[in-house]
Order: structure tokens, then sequence, then C-alpha cells
DNA sequence: GATGAATGAGGTTTCATTCAT
DNA sequence: GATGAATGAAACCTCATTCAT
């Protein structure tokens, strides 16, 4: 049995995630329904055809792309929430994460933001509301134990302050740009900032 | 008590008006790109072609439900903005002007926020550009004078701080449903309530 | 039994002469199947729909116009060939008549010019196709006959010699224009003198 | 004899060629836009989305029809205006490129003769007018040419004379059929006879 | 691995025509 | 006589996908 027979340069696995970059950075610049096929061989220097040589299909392709995406973010996630941390060091380190994800993973992330609701009604993209419910399970808990703990506020609606946090850590990787001014650390720092103290100068704080 | 209505059911503008209420809501629901022509026209009772009647291409409903949730939308901040409020109150009042608006025109708010970087590459849409630096010049030079005046804290990126409250407010547009638990003023409060003190129950104040 | 029932201003059939060269008109211009009904009502200032009421469909009124316009040519071509003349004086004759008509009717000139062909194609323009024919017979005949008696040169085949006097004469609708520097009479005399003399100033006469 | 041929049966370019055979043969038998472009398809034995491989649009390819057709007629024009003959020299070398340009290119010349004032409305056709007004010069000075040196009558009006001999010639286009009983040659001896001398038998010859 | 060519389903749009008012 | 609105067929075109080479 032969163990090395392939004469390509760049093996298949590496081909295909250069292929999948590309796709998803189409993707995320034109939305997946005003992608067309073509374009996205296009950018990848080959024709349209070409591509099926790789991917069963274009839907396959953005079901690669996030559920590689989700995979890692869970793998992340999975990991802060497993720590046994505090409420505000377990949102903490979630916001962190986020960021993280966004540096890495931007165009997968914009696609799951601007596509996640649409593609969630096929049955093929189960995972996507699956992993919507365990996304809320995770950080609503978290913020439920902050309350009682007396680390968060208790006048707020749990679940708008749940959609509050998880809309303004996401919706960033619509406009974030790596390799841009601020480490995706350091934008952390500052929403979590924000979304813990406020944007205003607090003389007196919130009883 | 009138005897002479005009026998049409529904007054020409009227039927525009209708109409463009249906596409919005489709268009939100499913994307401006993924919607049909057709679909649109099943949800209004006519067929394709008939839509036709009433405008002149799909992109051209796109248009006027945005130029029209564009135009209101200014309508409102441009009132605000020339009130002569400090800059706390003018960040509140453009902030429950915007949710208001959330609750009158959601699909259009919707449609908005998904298909605008999208379709401001075209030119019969170049006013979405214009609007969105219009906007931003409202919201930078208020948060400016806020931390000029101290209302505002000064350790934050104030850039980082205008996406963060502008995406805050405006990703509502994608869960809010109109007659929910909570009235628009509610919503905006509890919002405005977070991203001015934060989430956390702050015992010690950011210096 | 009333002889003076009639509200209208302009009674029913002045009205459809209007409309027919309204129609007539734009079908030269643009070309019948290039012409939407739509446009001819606006130029008539009426509603599509509106025209429907006045004929059965567009079809129609393209066969109005043609048929009216062969009924008038044939008139004066049947009066020409009954006169007697001989062959010369028959071209003569017809050649004025043909502009003649063509100032009268030069739409209707450019459409039959255009359209028959295609036409003719469909059972109810079959009169198309015969008028063609009668007016080769007739034609051809008496350029035959001038052959015969010397008058016209029998050194040229005679159907080329149809096609060419044929076409000469017709073509000049798609640039006359009505009330220009010259008359009818005046175009046919020249065309004539070109037609039987030629261009070329003729020192030694074909033999 | 080559044994090793490329594999295709037509390559590339030769595809293109055929096609617009196929489509220049349906424009002209039935009106540019009477010709659906399934009809052309039906013809090319294909579907008709299928011709969209080859083309941008059914107008692409008038174009390119109307182009190739105009561009090798100014081959030849150019080389005979070039070429310094007299006037009459001139018209009859005109002619006879003419006709064999209607024999190697008759359904371009009839689309030309059908479409072309129609099509040269849109910007995309703006060389069909172009190309008229050069063909204007060329003929009309030729024609003065020959009035001032004696060669042509001096008592006709030079404009009728050229709409007279440009119509005369390809209006025979919609007429010709390759390979029928006359070659180009000698019909355009015969048409250059009748042009030139007439067709009466020139007893006395004008003044 | 990739190309060139084609398929076929479906999308947007046009337009002659109808009809109640 | 005319309008406003709609129909329905058919047109042009797009695009994901297939497949022989």
């Amino acid at each position: 049995m032969p163990t090395k027979k392939k004469p390509q340069v760049t093996p298949t696995p590496e081909r295909r995630r250069e292929l999948l970059a590309t796709a998803a950075e189409v993707f995320a610049a034109q939305g997946y329904n005003a992608t067309t096929v073509r374009r996205i061989a296009d950018e990848a220097g080959m024709l349209a055809g070409s591509l099926y040589y790789h991917f069963d299909s274009k839907e396959s392709m953005v079901d690669e792309i996030l559920s590689a995406f989700l995979d890692e973010l869970w793998r992340g996630y999975d990991a802060v929430l497993a720590a046994g941390l505090g409420p505000r060091e377990t949102i903490e380190a979630l916001v962190t994460e986020s960021f993280r994800e966004i540096d890495r993973h931007r165009p997968a992330v914009a696609i799951y933001q601007k596509e996640s609701r649409h593609l969630a009604t096929q049955p093929r993209f189960a995972y996507l509301a699956d992993s919507q419910v365990k996304f809320e399970k995770a950080w609503l808990s978290t913020l439920e134990r902050g309350v009682a703990e007396g680390t968060f506020r208790d006048d707020l609606d749990i679940r708008l302050t749940y959609r509050f946090v998880r809309d303004t850590v996401w919706v960033a990787a619509s406009w974030y740009r790596p390799g841009g001014y601020h480490s995706p650390e350091e934008i952390a720092r500052q929403y979590l900032s924000m979304v813990l103290d406020g944007i205003a100068l607090s003389t007196q704080p919130p009883s």
C-alpha cells in the first residue's frame, strides 16, 4: 500500500483551505446569495466548473466555512465555561475569546451574522440553530449567576441584556479589519469596559 | 356620515404603500437577493408581472423603502440636533428616536442593516453612503462634546465608542417585534441605562 | 328616425383615423415589433388600455393602415393601367403616382417596406402577397412591352430591371419628408430621368 | 496529412463565428426584434441559456455581426478610395465592391438595412451613424468630382442622386440569394449599366 | 486538477390584452 | 370613451451544476 503517491505541490486539504478562505472573503463582502460561483472561481484563478472538483456545491462551501468556525469557537468557549470562573470573569473571557475569533475568522463571522438566520431554516444547517441555543444558554446563565451574586445589575430585563451584549460583540465583525489600530485583546478590553461600566463618567453609581 | 365615498377600495398612493409594506416585510425576512419578485406578488395576492404596473423594478422597491425610511429618520434626528440639548440629553434623544423608528419601520431598518453596505456600491443608492457620513458626524461630534464637557469618559477610543453605541441600537431591529413586551421607549430607557452606566453593579466607579 | 344623435365633437371614424395616423407614425419610426401599444397611447394622449375601445389589437392597427394604403395605391395604379398608355408613359405615370402616394402615406409606405415580408407570412396579411404579385405583373408586363416595342433596352435581365425600378422608387419613403425641398412630382421627374437615361453624361448612347 | 489535430471539432473562435452566422441568418429573416434568443438557439441546436456562454446578450450579437461587416466593408472601400481612380471608375469599383459584400455578408447587410436606423439611436451603436456619415462623404464627393469633370450630369439634385445610387445598391440585399443565377460581378455590371446609362434605349441623349 | 461547453431551472422584466368602474 | 389595475404568456438573462476531454 503506497503511502506517498501525491504528486501535487500543495496537498489537497491545503488547497481546499485556500479556496474556502477565498470563498469566505467573497461571501462576506457580497453576501451569500449575491455571490456567484464564478466570482469565487475568478478570485481563485480558475473556472467556475473547476470548483466542483473540490466541493459538492456552493452550499457545501458555506457549510464548511461556518461549521469550521463554530467548531473552533466552541472549543474556545467550552474551555472558558469549564474553567469555573466567576460570572464577571466568565463574561470577560467569553468576550475576549469572541474578539480573537473575529480576528482570525472575520469573514466567517460576518457570514454567520448576515446569513445565519436565513440558512438555519434548512435542515442541513440545523447546527446553526443548535449553536444559537447553546450560545444563549451559556450567556444567559452566566448573566443570571452574576445577578444572583450581586455582580450585575438586577434592574434590567435579562434577555435584553443578553441581546445587548451578544450583538454588541458580534456586529464588530462587520467593521473590524485585522491588522488595524487595535489588537483584538485591546478592543475586547475597551468593549468590556463600556459594557460593564458604561460610557458615562459615573459620578453617582446606579444604586 | 358620508354617502359618496370613492368607489375604489384603495386609492392609488395607498396601494403603493401597501405593496411596499408587503415587500419590505419579505425583504427583511429573507434578504433582498433571496427574495423573488414572485414571492412578493404572492404575498400581495397578485401575479409577479402585475407588480410592474406599480414599480419599475425590484430595485426601485428597495429604493423607495429605504429612502422613505431615511427621510423620516432624518426628520426626527434633525429636530433633535437642532434642539440645542447637552451631549447626554442629545444621545438619549437620538437613541429614543431610533427605537421609535425601529418600532414604526422595523422591516426597513432590518433591510438597511443587512443590505445597506452592499447596495451603497451602486450609484443609485449613493444616498445611503451620504446618510452614513452624516450619521457618523452627528454622533461623533456629540460624543466629543460630551468628552470635552466631562459627561463621557475620556479613556475610550472615540470611534470605538461610536460604533459601539451605533450598532447597539440598530441591531435591535433584527429581533425587535412591535407590540411585544416592552414599548420602544422602555427599550430605549434600558439600552441607554446599559450604554451609559454599564451592566455591572458599579461599587467603585471608573476613575 | 333621428339624424343627429352623436354628442361627440369628433365623430367616431374621424377619431379612428387620427389614432391610426399616430400609430402609423410610431410604427414607421420604431418598427412594428419595437413599438409598444403604450407608446402609441402616450402619443395619442391616452392610456394603453383605452386604445382597445377603438381597435381589436395592435395587429388590426397595422392591418388597417396597410390595407388603406394599398387600396388607395391600387385605385391610382388601376387608373393608370386602364388608360392605355405606351410603356414609357405608363412607367412614368406609375412612378409619379408612387411618389404621390409616398407623399400622402409616407408612414404607411415605410411600414410596408420594412414589415411587409415579415407580416405576409400570416394568413391575415395574405393580401400583402397578393398585392405583391399583382404589382410585379403590372410592372413586368409594361417593361416587357417596352422592350418589345424598342423603348427599353433589351440587353438587361428583365427581372433585375424590375427590382431596380421598384426598389428605387419605394426606398425613397425611408428618407422622404413631406413639405421638403422638392414636390413629389419633381422628385418623380428626377428619378425617372435617372432611371430612364442614367446619371452619366452620355456622349455615345448605348446601342 | 496531419495526424495530431486538436480533438475539438470546432476550436473556440470558430464556434463563435458559426453561432454568429446562424444568428445573422435568423435576424435577417425575421427582423432583430421579432427574433427570439430561443429561436437562434434552436437553430444552433442548443438551449437559449447556452448562448450566453458565448455572448453577453442578444444585443452584443447584432453588434458583433454589424461591426464585423462594416469593418470588412470599409477595408474594401478604403482601398478603392485610395486608388486614385476617376469618378466613374470609383463609382464602378464601389458598386462592385458593394455587391461582393452583399454576396459574402448578405444577412449582415440585410440587418444593416432594416435595423440600422433604429439601432443607431443607442450609444452602443454610435459607429453606425459614424459609418453612415463617412459613407455619404465618400459617395457625395465622388459624384461631385464627376459632375465637375463632366462625367456625370449636372442637371440633377446631387443629394437625390446620392440616395438613388446608395439605396439602389443596398436594397438588393433584400432579394439577393448567393449562388443564384448571376454572380455579384454580373449584377454589379448590369446595375451600373442601368444607373449610369438608364434603362431606356436612348435615341436622343440628354443634353 | 482544470477547461470549455452546455444544461435546465428559475429569475426579472415586458407587453398585449382584459375588464370593472 | 377612458382609467386603473391586473393577467398571463413569453421574452431575456443568470447561474449552479454537469461532464467529456
